[in-house]
RNA sequence: GGGCCGUUAGCUCAGCUGGUAGAGCAGUGGACUUUUAAUCCAUUGGUCGCGAGUUCAAAUCUCGCACGGCCCA
């Protein structure tokens, strides 16, 4: 098949008359010597810098001046009368606020007369399309209406544009093609890229918090042959050339750990986690996940640089009151940042839930009854995961305001060291707001028997059906064997930190491109 | 996995108890030299998600499937 052939056959798929409309300005651009696809284009000023350095000044100063600015982006509306036309160009700094009156639409002016321009770059202009992206060279003016615009000298292709976009006022709504078309969603919805802007903010903050304080950002591997750090099913692949299965990772917390015993007494990643588990309005199949150990820290110094962390972070998003504390509205309600944050034990929530008194979950058939009501499968629970059942199920929720849920079950944590007072619990917690986990921390377990003993239960677990139990992982055993220095090591989603601080109400609106079956 | 809802022009949506499809925006042609979703006149555009069934007749009723949303597990 010729080149011609395969480009005729790509032209026969579309059956739109302003697709095949627009094809033909792109032969006519090339019949001309033009390319519809320029090589390049040098900016002088983004729309936002247009604003900075003329945005006070008046008509009069502007046409003295006549400062040349050179500016590119996608055309977004046109407007044309007679002999004089308005075209809005949108570029990356066109977002919420840009500017203020008398137009609010975010985007960079350009207007152009026939007197100024000529016959033949005008005659031009008929042939463009909303969302073609131009570049403009020309001089600052105020219109009649006070708009600071560019007055175009030279309008030049950069990139035409062959599909449509959506109706320039309604948009794009339809959920399911805003997330299969992020990028036309993008051009659309300055919301949109407002949170994704809010989420660089976010992660940024979160690199500096972290930087500051003498952690090393590492990378650890995706691609793992024993699946660990976390109780989930992982995604299997396979490796050709070694012939031999391997898994995404489902956690990246037993080689940052590793990383400990190397003497890296400060480290965290910020990356994906792949879990091989259904899709929700929380759930992702893959998602960002930020993990951080430090040596020497105890869980209670990690409630503290939680806390910390968090206001820091959410200070970047929401300004702080007069008082110095941070309250934004998430899922219409009021969340408040304000320190210190509630501390609940897991067995207080519960017990307070049930409306018994707390001794009373030491009863293992009230805990099964209660557990078994509430909906749990409790044939092959011990009393531990009994607990965290009624607790994910009945408390959970309830928690909006930030809380730290202290006093986890040992055989739920595998990897935490035991509490000292009390060999049946951890010194372990979760962050709990607007009902969501938000964080899980804890003292690390560093004794390599015990933590072989905790791993020889999980393989126990596993034959008993639990298909979440993890696996034995014998190099790790081997690594605390060298000796891993008292620490302390803490998890936080960064999807549902966005979602919380964006006050987004699905995972999809934070992950650029979210999982979707295919079309 | 279960329940409910949705899928109609490029986009946003109408379309009643069945009678073979409409609007706004976008597009096309025309008027207009300072517009702000510009306006005005004219006009093109549809495998009604896919597949069966009922019927003289299906966008509409029934069943199945696909994709999506919300809720539940």
């Amino acid at each position: 098949m010729s080149h011609d052939q395969r480009i005729s056959a790509y032209r026969d798929r579309f059956d739109n008359h302003i697709v095949q409309e627009r094809v033909a300005k792109v032969d006519a651009l090339r019949e001309a010597g033009t390319s519809p696809f320029a090589n390049g284009f040098e900016v002088s000023h983004t729309a936002a810098q247009v604003y900075a350095e003329a945005g006070s000044m008046t008509a009069e100063e502007l046409a003295e001046r006549a400062i040349p600015v050179t500016v590119a982006g996608r055309l977004r509306l046109f407007r044309q009368m007679g002999k004089a036309a308005f075209l809005k160009l949108a570029d990356r700094t066109c977002r919420e606020g840009l500017k203020g009156a008398p137009s609010d639409d975010n985007f960079l002016q350009v207007f152009v007369s026939l007197g100024s321009v000529g016959q033949e770059l005008f005659d031009r202009l008929l042939t463009f399309d909303l969302g073609d992206i131009l570049g403009v060279r020309g001089t600052l003016m105020r219109t009649k209406t006070g708009e600071l615009s560019v007055a175009a000298t030279e309008i030049i292709m950069l990139t035409k544009s062959i599909r449509p976009l959506p109706d320039k006022f309604k948009g794009l709504s339809d959920v399911e093609q805003r997330y299969r078309m992020r990028y036309v969603d993008l051009v659309m919805n300055d919301e949109v890229r407002e949170v994704f802007y809010k989420r660089t903010r976010i992660v940024s903050a979160i690199r500096s918090f972290l930087d500051r304080r003498d952690y090393l950002e590492v990378e650890t591997p995706m691609m793992h042959a024993t699946p660990g750090g976390a109780a989930a099913r992982p995604f299997a692949t396979h490796h050709n050339a070694l012939n031999m299965q391997l898994f995404m990772r489902i956690a990246p917390e037993l080689y940052l750990k590793r990383l400990l015993v190397g003497g890296m007494e400060r480290v965290y990643e910020i990356n994906r986690n792949f879990r091989n588990e259904g899709l929700s309005r929380k759930h992702n199949p893959e998602f960002t996940m930020l993990e951080f150990y430090q040596a020497y820290a105890t869980w209670e110094d990690m409630m503290h640089l939680t806390e910390e962390m968090l206001c820091e972070v959410a200070a970047t998003i929401h300004t702080p009151n007069e008082a110095g504390e941070i309250r934004f509205i998430a899922e219409e309600q009021e969340v408040s940042f304000a320190r210190p944050w509630r501390r609940l034990r897991m067995s207080e929530g519960v017990a307070e839930a049930l409306g018994v008194d707390e001794a009373q979950l030491d009863d293992l058939d009230f805990l099964r009854e209660a557990a078994r009501k509430a909906g749990a499968d409790v044939a092959r629970l011990d009393k531990g995961k009994m607990l965290v059942e009624l607790f994910e199920r009945r408390v959970e929720h309830t928690l909006i305001q930030p809380t730290f849920v202290v006093d986890f079950p040992a055989s739920a944590s595998p990897l935490a060291r035991r509490k000292e007072s009390n060999p049946e619990l951890v010194d372990r917690f979760e962050l709990y707001v607007l009902g969501r986990e938000l964080a899980n921390a804890f003292s690390e377990l560093n004794d390599p028997e015990d933590q072989y003993g905790r791993f020889a239960a999980q393989l126990e677990a596993k034959a008993g059906g639990d298909d979440e139990a993890m696996p034995m992982d014998e190099d790790y055993v081997r690594a605390l064997e060298y000796g891993m220095p008292p620490a302390a090591g803490e998890g936080i989603g960064i999807d549902r930190l966005v979602m919380l601080l964006t006050d987004s109400a699905s995972i999809r609106d934070v992950i650029l491109f979210p999982h979707m079956r295919p079309e």
